[in-house]
DNA sequence: ATCTTTATATACCGTAAGGTATATTTGTAA
DNA sequence: TTACAAATATACCTTACGGTATATAAAGAT
C-alpha cells in the first residue's frame, strides 16, 4: 500500500467513530487533526473536503460491522439459518455498535436526511443494498420450499426498520433488553414462515 | 399572554422545524435570527441559550404531533380503539411529519445521544412518557379482560422502535409504503391480542 | 548520493460562530 | 404625557470554523 493510502486509511480508521457519534456538521476538522494526530494541511491533501472523508468514514462504519456477517451468513446454508445469524449478531455485537455511537445507517440517514445529499445518497444505497441481501434470502428461501410465500420486500423492511427502531431506543434509553426482546421477536417471527 | 411570553413563543414555533431538520449543531444563531426576523440580543434576552432554544423547540414539536393524538385517544373507551388511534395518526399524519423533518424523537435521539445532556435527558423522559402511556393503555385492557395475558413493557416498546424505525427508512427512501405497511403489520399485532 | 516526486506541515485567509455589554425603543401605569 | 420598566436592537468580543498557498520533509528512482 503507498504512502498516501495509508495515511487515507488512518483518517478513516481514526475519524468513523467520531464521525458517527458527532455526526458531519459537529465533526470539526480539528476532530480529525486531534484524532490522527496530522494536520489539516495533510488531511486536505488526501481528501477533498470534510464531506469525502465523512463519506468514507461512513462506508467504513459500515463495514465495520457488516463484512463479520456476511462473512457468517455465507457459512449457512438455509434461508431461516442465514437469517438468525443476522439476527444473533445483532444480539451479541450490540455492546460495540453502542460504544462505537450506535448504528451508522441510522446515525448517518437522520444526519443528512435533511441537506448533505452526498451522504445521503450513501446513506440510501448502504440501505437498499442491506435490504436486497435479506429479500435474496427469503426469496431463495421461498423458491426452495423451505418458506412460506411471504412478502420478501415487506418482511425485510419489517425486520430493518424494528433493528434500527430498537436500536434507537436501546441506546438512548441505556435499556439493552429492548433491542434484545425485539430481536427474540423477530427470530419468533422467522421460524412461523417456515414451512410445514 | 405578556409581551416576552409572546416572543418565546415566536422563536420556538419558527425555528422548531429547523433544528428538527438540522440538529442542535447544524442549527445557528443566525438560523434563529432568520426565522424569527430578531435579533441576536432578543433572543438571548429571552433565553439563557442556544441549548435552552432547542429543548423548548424540541418540546413544541413533539407537542405538535402528540397533542391531536392523546385527543383523540381519550375519545375512545377501550384498548383497542385507543392503540387503533395511536397507530392510524402516523398513516395519515406522516406527511407533515415528514415535512416537519421527521419524528423529532428520532431526530433528536440520534442528535443528541453523543453530546448533549439537557437535550437527551428531554428525550429520555418524553420516550417514557409515551411508553408509559401505552402501558397503561395495555394494562388497563389486560386488567378489564379486554386483551391476552401479555407482557406490556415489551408489546410497547416494540410498537414505538417499529414506528421510529420504520419513520426513519421511509423519510430516508422516500417510501412512504414503508411506513404503511409495518403499521398495518402493528394493526393486526393488536388483533391477535384481543381476547377470544 | 542526488534529483524528483509525493506527502506533510506551517502559516495564513475570510467568514461566521456563540455570546455579551450597552444603547435604544417600546409598551404601560401613574 | 411623562416616567419607568421591560423588551429589542446595535455594536462588539473572542474563538475557531473550513479551507488554501506555500514551504518543508520524506520516499523512491536513477
Amino acid at each position: 500500500m503507498i504512502r498516501s493510502e495509508k495515511t487515507r486509511q488512518l483518517i478513516i480508521e481514526k475519524t468513523a467513530s467520531i464521525f458517527n457519534k458527532k455526526g458531519y456538521t459537529g465533526t470539526y476538522l480539528s476532530d480529525l487533526t486531534n484524532a490522527t494526530g496530522l494536520t489539516k494541511g495533510s488531511i486536505y491533501g488526501n481528501f477533498k473536503d470534510k464531506n469525502e472523508v465523512a463519506v468514507e468514514a461512513f462506508k467504513y462504519n459500515f463495514k465495520f460491522q457488516s463484512e463479520k456477517i456476511l462473512q457468517k451468513i455465507s457459512n449457512e446454508n438455509n434461508a431461516i439459518d442465514k437469517l438468525l445469524v443476522f439476527l444473533n449478531h445483532y444480539r451479541t455485537a450490540f455492546r460495540p455498535i453502542f460504544k462505537n455511537g450506535g448504528c451508522a445507517i441510522l446515525n448517518t440517514a437522520v444526519d443528512s436526511d435533511d441537506g448533505n445529499d452526498l451522504l445521503k445518497n450513501e446513506v440510501i444505497k448502504t440501505i437498499y443494498n442491506w435490504h436486497q441481501r435479506i429479500v435474496s434470502i427469503l426469496t431463495e428461501g421461498i423458491e426452495q420450499n423451505e418458506l412460506k410465500n411471504i412478502h420478501a420486500e415487506t418482511f425485510s423492511y419489517r425486520m430493518i426498520a424494528l433493528v434500527e427502531g430498537s436500536i434507537m431506543l436501546s441506546k438512548t434509553l441505556n435499556k439493552p433488553e429492548i433491542l434484545l426482546n425485539n430481536i427474540d421477536f423477530l427470530e419468533s417471527e422467522i421460524h412461523q414462515i417456515k414451512k410445514n
